[in-house]
DNA sequence: AGTATACCCTAGTAAAATTGTCAACTATTC
DNA sequence: GAATAGTTGACAATTTTACTAGGGTATACT
């Protein structure tokens, strides 16, 4: 598996704020029990994203989580190397030793990969997640 | 990092026998010294490329590793499938539970990631590879 | 003021994955 | 039969993952 559970987790929850942007704070409670995600795993995926500045907080009673930004200005890729670090698939890539050498073959390789994914994330924002979502919504409503 | 050292260890040995198909075998030693690569663990790897069919022994002196296709017909996606295991972003794409609402957003966009990579991998060969390092080696000559 | 709610932060931890190592064994060649 | 080379299975160190636990802090409401 690409993702671990921290991507997987940390994008729903995203996600759902997304959903709700500009309705006031989520609760960690709400997001936790709908996606079932263990409350004080999700809360330290949440702090990464608060920290890096993706999300904001309101503490006290009714406080919670929201995007910082709008959905339309966070790609997916924000949010999963935000808790995931770098997306690459091999360390070669990131400008260490490479002793050359028919180990660039292989190096080719790699980049494409990592091109092919940085493709969709990059060029994936919530705000289309939203869009695609609720298109999928209407769909099944009709049947 | 998405691949582990599986997948980028056993693709550089594949490229290897590549480089030197048709060629009789290469031993585990040529590989691992030339990649700097344990010996030990380089020989599990092979192992499961040779299991699954990729690659062929002779044991005994002047025995050694060899591809068991030519390397037009072997693509980098079989190495590494063969390595590391189905390529997915998510175990909801493996078709277990999946609670729909909501939830259904993220599948797609981890169904646009696997589409991302696979079109990578399935549609390189081995062979590619190897045109693609000559290539390189001559320019590298060239200066 | 007091209490309930909800985020904040740190530490610990069991299980799994990763990344190997070791050693005895079998097959082949010279 | 000695040297080379792959085969196999057991084991082990390290790191990562996926949590759990629990005390601290801010806010709202009564």
């Amino acid at each position: 598996m690409i993702l671990s559970t921290k991507g997987r987790y940390g994008l729903k929850a995203a996600f759902e704020l997304a959903l709700n942007y500009g309705g006031g704070p989520v609760s960690l409670k709400t997001i936790s029990s709908k996606y079932n995600i263990s409350e004080n795993y999700l809360e330290q995926l949440l702090a990464k994203l608060r920290k890096q500045g993706f999300i904001e907080t309101v503490r006290g009673v009714n406080g919670g989580y929201m995007l910082a930004r709008k959905p339309e200005e966070i790609t997916v890729g924000m949010i999963l190397r935000a808790l995931e670090g770098e997306m690459t698939p091999s360390d070669c890539l990131s400008g260490d030793v490479c002793t050359r050498e028919s180990v660039c073959a292989t190096r080719v390789i790699f980049e494409q990969i990592e091109k092919g994914i940085n493709n969709v994330i990059d060029n994936t924002y919530l705000g289309d997640m939203v869009r695609q979502n609720s298109k999928v919504m209407q769909e099944a409503k009709l049947l």
